[in-house]
DNA sequence: TTCAATAGTTCGATAATCTTGAACTAACGA
DNA sequence: TCGTTAGTTCAAGATTATCGAACTATTGAA
């Protein structure tokens, strides 16, 4: 089928739906690795590698249904980016607390 | 059984713990409900009224575990309270950017 | 002490959700 | 047109959540 992707609007999203799409290491991982990024990546970048691509792609479905991401075929791959200022206008400082908090966790593993 | 309860050292908590257990609505709402309130609080009162007593426990088994959350046994009640100073010592501000964001969805939705 | 009531917990079974491989589609280049 | 790359869709087995029923722990009253 392959239907165009569908973003919804900032209005329908919600705190839970982020909350759910980012309680998971993998989608939490790919929005880490897509935000640091100054440009838009594709999904086998994003993802890691090892994964299946069938689920690579649900876990894309799923944060773009969250509202957390846009995207959009470049070629023969799709290309997604934080849609970080839309959601910055609906929860402010939500999404930085989070991703402060993985690179937190982060910092303290390596020492 | 019914062992005592167990809370995790801080230094063990996850953040993706912390994310998994408050992208439940349910739990996000039991947390809301202990975070606003000035003292400890029962499991009853901490969750919606009309959900099965088994499944109430199962949340905040959950957030115990996720390490939200101190229970102790008093009386013939179990009272709950956040752990917000570990947490925040660890995670600082992500607790209150999730509390706020759920305020601000809330604030929305009644205008 | 014994009995009843209250507040949670544990257990077992069904229902919902995740992960994966296989087959498919869409775009590109030789 | 054919082959390659990058993702998507689908169907099925594996996890995980929800519920009712039975149980435990504590209190207070007879």
């Amino acid at each position: 089928m392959q239907r165009p992707f569908v973003h919804p609007p900032i209005e329908t999203v919600t705190l839970e739906g982020i909350l759910y799409a980012l309680a998971d290491p993998v989608r939490l991982e790919i929005i880490r690795r897509i935000g640091a990024g100054t440009c838009a990546m594709n999904c086998s970048a994003a993802a890691p590698e090892k994964m299946a691509k069938s689920t690579q792609s649900h876990h894309f479905q799923i944060l773009r249904e969250a509202g957390l991401i846009r995207s959009e075929r470049r070629g023969v791959e799709v290309i997604n980016q934080l849609r970080c200022d839309e959601i910055g206008q609906k929860f402010p400082g939500l999404i930085p607390a989070i991703l402060k908090a993985a690179d937190e966790r982060d910092a303290c593993r390596s020492t």
